[in-house]
DNA sequence: GTCTATAATGAGATAGAC
DNA sequence: GTCTATCTCATTATAGAC
């Protein structure tokens, strides 16, 4: 099982050193972001990070786990009350804030798998359950009513849906020089809802409303 | 103007070494390259390179300036056939063309912006002029019958499609583990044509044919 | 223009004292 | 557990001979 948490101990330095790197890496960027800094910042010494997380990749794990587990979390939140379209809007909204929280992982994916290989299989083991969730959330929608597509169409949007969540970022980024900022999360909301819209039915009431973070 | 060929004077160690280096990159990912193995590709120093090239980024930067010229040749060529719906899908298989061409600049582009930060720049402006071009096809197709959406559903569509078409590559490493060959091109195609699909008119036919590369 | 050196970086990583 | 001090190593970059 890739996605459980490390074995070894809890402890408070360790644990602020992962809140710490998390704030780094999310501010600032991942490939910008030393271990150098990192030590600094969570008040330890080089050498002391080094007690804890002998690789830099097994601080990025570490971070990585604690995404997963996020990830899963909003990915099979139940759905409120599924004859209740704005339930789906309010859903979209937890993979958005999972977005904001842990954008390191979006925006900075290349940048991570650079410095932890082992990432790759890990993402693409969790990419799989997100999808099989989003997947069973687009059939209750047509069980209600709310969406029309075939299984092929699904699989297609869901891919779509996947890179479009996935990218938004870096493409913002390069288009506006700036680092992608929380006022940004409503393009991307809007982004991602245009590509459901084709599929919704009439019984389905607009939904792109601007998300809260 | 950003996108203007180098000024220095031509030369055929100066041509190897770029032609050398874009098959590299292409082939091994721009970050898993040295000047030294680019050097040495070319059959010459490592010295001599820094003659023609400075900085690494200057290297990157010439070869941004080849596919800055092949991306606005492919994005402004014209349709052949306005009238005739296949003239569109051809249009589309020649952006495919240049995403394989140079796709270090698609599936690489983060690892990229790292060696050149002025690369940022002229990305943003090079997409700029991809999009309008993108954007005056639209309202053909609109004018010809072939397409019924609103301008605003347009930028939405043009935005979307720009991060598909960007990023796939990566996903699909992602999730393949493999590094994307020719035969991954069909599925990125039909990724892209799905976007606008729900935006044509009757009077288009399918436009998810496989592309040749 | 091309080569042989060799420097200069800057990061990750470790050993061993306390 | 934490620190100081040091090492390794890949890479970029330059100086100067030919």
């Amino acid at each position: 099982m890739a996605l459980k948490a490390e074995a070894r101990p809890r402890s408070k330095t360790r644990d602020r050193v992962l809140q710490v790197a998390l704030a780094l890496f999310n501010e600032r960027g991942a490939d910008r972001v030393t271990t150098a800094e990192i030590a600094n910042a969570a008040g330890i010494n080089e050498g002391n990070l080094y007690y804890y997380f002998q690789k830099k990749e097994q601080l990025v794990m570490a971070l990585f786990d604690f995404f997963a587990a996020a990830m899963l979390a909003t990915a099979e939140t139940p759905i409120e009350d599924p004859s209740e379209p704005l339930s789906y809007t309010n859903y979209q909204r937890g993979w958005f804030k999972l977005m904001w929280d842990y954008r390191l992982f979006y925006r900075d994916g290349p940048a991570l798998r650079g410095m932890a290989p082992r990432l790759r299989e890990s993402l693409a083991e969790l990419t799989g359950r997100g999808q099989q969730a989003v997947r069973r959330l687009f059939g209750l929608m047509r069980q209600h009513g709310f969406m029309r597509a075939t299984d092929d169409d699904i699989e297609v949007l869901i891919g779509n849906l996947w890179i479009v969540s996935s990218y938004w970022m870096d493409f913002r980024l390069i288009e506006h020089g700036a680092p992608v900022a929380p006022e940004d999360l409503a393009w991307g909301f809007r982004q991602v809802e245009r590509l459901v819209r084709p599929y919704l039915t009439e019984r389905a009431v607009l939904m792109d409303e601007v998300p809260q973070v």
